[in-house]
DNA sequence: TCGACATTTTAACAATTATTAAACAATCGG
DNA sequence: CCGATTGTTTAATAATTGTTAAAATGTCGA
């Protein structure tokens, strides 16, 4: 993963209206959720919505696809992933274990 | 980790040059390097380090010592790990199985 | 104590970002 | 087709952020 792309991504999940996007869709799983139902969730209004989808997009954090009227969003997982290796790279000089924690996902 | 704190660490490394001193620290591991070895190796004007070093700070992603007229900065490694938690909670609805991928760290 | 070194703070400016209202597509049911 | 629904785009404004030079703080060796 490539320096400007992290950057991105860390810019894209750095705001609290995306973040909490981001968790319902990393929550909601592979078949994600519909743009409307997100807006009712977080209250949140479509125009400003729309807005942090296209954001997270850009960011290959989310990704979106249409199903007659409505447009359903949901995360990419190995984008995060990519973003932590990225982070976590020669963790303690090469020897990883000395940070080791356990993570859930 | 509080939603906002998390945000705020997310927001912390959303910037290439501070992307680049937490990399450095990570890579470091607990000892950390000198504010001037730093400043030295990203080529970045000390005054303008050390107001990212605030921003990290602030976001308790770094932590300093001072040894003499040194500073030495090094990572939070827990706060990361907290951070990447926080993202990944209630993955895929709970299946965390669904999304797992390997890491390093 | 003096002078040199290491780093931080302040103040100012340029650039980026978030939000909202209003106008604009696109899709469906009747 | 029409009207209602779903979502996006545009344009404008307010707020936040990054950078730099210059001044200030604190530490050490002589």
């Amino acid at each position: 993963m490539k320096p400007a792309q992290v950057v991105k991504a860390l810019a894209a999940l750095a705001q609290s209206t995306r973040l909490e996007v981001y968790r319902l869709l990393v929550a909601a799983g592979p078949e994600g959720m519909a743009a409307g139902q997100i807006a009712e969730k977080l209250d949140v209004a479509p125009a400003t919505l729309s807005f942090h989808f296209r954001t997270l997009s850009h960011a290959e954090l989310i990704e979106s696809r249409q199903d007659g009227r409505f447009v359903y969003y949901s995360a990419n997982f190995a984008a995060m992933n990519g973003m932590v290796d990225y982070l976590t790279e020669n963790c303690c000089g090469g020897n990883a274990e000395a940070c080791r924690t356990p993570r859930k996902c």
